[in-house]
DNA sequence: ATCGGCTCGCGCAA
DNA sequence: TGCGCGAAGCCGAT
């Protein structure tokens, strides 16, 4: 059995074998076909391709597919990703790592394999539907090995082995393994540099790289947020030397700026949670603020992927935990003092200044803060007609407007918010919510200067990031 | 300001 | 089988 320099490096439990067998000793590269991790440092995938092709003699090239059949993403998504391309590219050029950039309806994986000739795929990871399928689909047509690196998680998703109850089930599962998986990169250049055979089509990451792409473009881009591994490294140093101290209390103050606005940078793969992990982990702030930043980044943000990735309805009311739908359902018919329409929501048109100013934060500026993101979805579950519509409309909008939309983050945060997931029974039994969790306008207010926050919202929609 | 009661079920000790 | 306790809560009593 093996122990040669390859099986060794597809031991890592960060690694699943995609498609098994040898490398073709005829292919000139190893390909790195990167879609979540669009970054060059802190890129677990992107290491081990360089270890493949150093150990096999052979080049690295890394492919991206800018792909405009992406299901829900609108210009919003795309300007902040095509904001990364260029830190990608001069990050990989660093490594002595090609870049292929292409555009399309879809990914053509096969395509550029035809054209490169690699003798071995590795890719990264994404736990939702459709992104997994493509990885599934593409395996299956490769005749050379394809492995995934799960490069977005400090914890490997594969060692929670299944779907996580709470936070509180996984939270000592984590932890104890934090020290094997919490550790800086070694990041080591490709040995042979690669030489792009003649012909070979690549685009070059810019600012036109958008014209023509047949998208949804009824959004526009976000105005206080611009994509990239530099800019997004630039606000983890701001926010670790200005905003760290102090961040236990003042992350539940939405009217002030107390968080990292790190998770649209985090979902497009433009930072690396370890290395987001890291410079809090040993930043001088006090203990608790680290404790409650890592908890947030950590323990909360891999429960979220735990449930995309184990739970096949992790978009629905019926992947909720049975307590949940039989106490929303006994409660469906409850009379609703308040009722809108999607549309209605949608232009922030409600009676509750707080819920509109949150509305209008989101599509105003692509972000909202995340405490407010909890009393919104559980309002649409108030004012709407079913739990189930009210689960649908938040997860449209969430992903329509929020830079972090279509992220498990979300899908993990309307499901708290509505279905009681990874929450617990609150009594007393109320109209429509039964004992899911309840919030009310009058006591998050007391917690936090709503007046401040609903203030800020209507003086100047971009107040947030300005 | 702080406290208790509301309510459910996992995970672990036994 | 019993028991402790848990993402951010709410409300009324003290």
């Amino acid at each position: 059995m093996g122990s040669s320099p390859l099986d060794r490096l597809s031991d890592d439990p960060r690694v699943s074998v995609r498609r098994a067998g040898a490398p073709d000793p005829d292919g000139r590269v190893v390909l790195y076909w990167m879609q979540r991790a669009q970054r060059a440092s802190d890129n677990p995938a992107l290491d081990l391709a360089i270890e493949v092709g150093n150990a096999l003699g052979k080049a690295v090239v890394a492919y991206f597919g800018l792909v405009s059949a992406f299901p829900g993403a609108n210009l919003r998504h795309y300007q902040f990703l095509a904001d990364g391309l260029p830190d990608v590219a001069s990050g990989l050029a660093r490594r002595r790592v090609g870049f292929v950039l292409r555009r399309g309806t879809r990914h053509d994986l096969e395509r550029v394999s035809e054209e490169i000739r690699p003798a071995l795929v590795v890719t990264d990871e994404n736990p939702l539907r459709e992104p997994e399928r493509w990885r599934r689909q593409a395996s299956e047509r490769q005749r050379v090995p394809v492995w995934s690196v799960d490069a977005d998680v400090i914890v490997p998703t594969a060692q929670l082995e299944r779907e996580q109850y709470a936070a509180r089930t996984i939270r000592p599962r984590i932890h104890r393994q934090l020290e094997w998986f919490l550790q800086a990169s070694r990041e080591r250049a490709a040995r042979v540099r690669w030489r792009s055979p003649a012909g070979l089509m690549s685009l070059e990451a810019g600012p036109h790289l958008l014209d023509g792409l047949p998208i949804d473009r009824t959004v526009p881009p976000a105005p206080g947020f611009r994509g990239g591994s530099t800019e997004g490294r630039r606000r983890l140093r701001r926010f670790v030397a200005e905003r760290l101290a102090g961040y236990a209390d003042a992350r539940n103050h939405p009217e002030i700026d107390g968080t990292s606005e790190l998770s649209p940078y985090l979902h497009f793969g433009h930072l690396g949670p370890r290395e987001v992990a890291l410079a809090v982990q040993d930043a001088d702030a006090p203990l608790a603020d680290r404790q409650a930043f890592l908890e947030q980044l950590i323990v909360r943000r891999e429960l979220a992927v735990n449930f995309v990735r184990y739970n096949d309805r992790y978009d629905e009311l019926a992947g909720c935990e049975p307590w949940a739908l039989d106490t929303l359902r006994r409660h469906h018919r409850d009379r609703r003092p308040y009722l809108y329409v999607p549309r209605q929501l949608e232009q922030a048109e409600t009676h509750d200044e707080l819920w509109n100013a949150a509305e209008r934060q989101m599509v105003g500026t692509g972000w909202m803060h995340g405490y407010v993101r909890m009393y919104w979805a559980k309002k649409i579950l108030e004012w709407t007609r079913s739990p189930e519509e009210a689960f649908a409309v938040a997860i449209e909008l969430n992903d329509r407007y929020e830079l972090d939309g279509r992220d498990p983050n979300g899908y993990a945060g309307i499901a708290w918010a509505i279905g009681g997931k990874h929450d617990r029974a609150w009594g007393p039994e109320r109209p429509v919510f039964g004992t899911v969790r309840y919030m009310s306008f009058g006591s998050t207010s007391r917690k936090f200067d709503s007046r401040r926050y609903i203030g800020g919202q209507v003086l100047n929609p971009h107040f947030f990031h300005v």
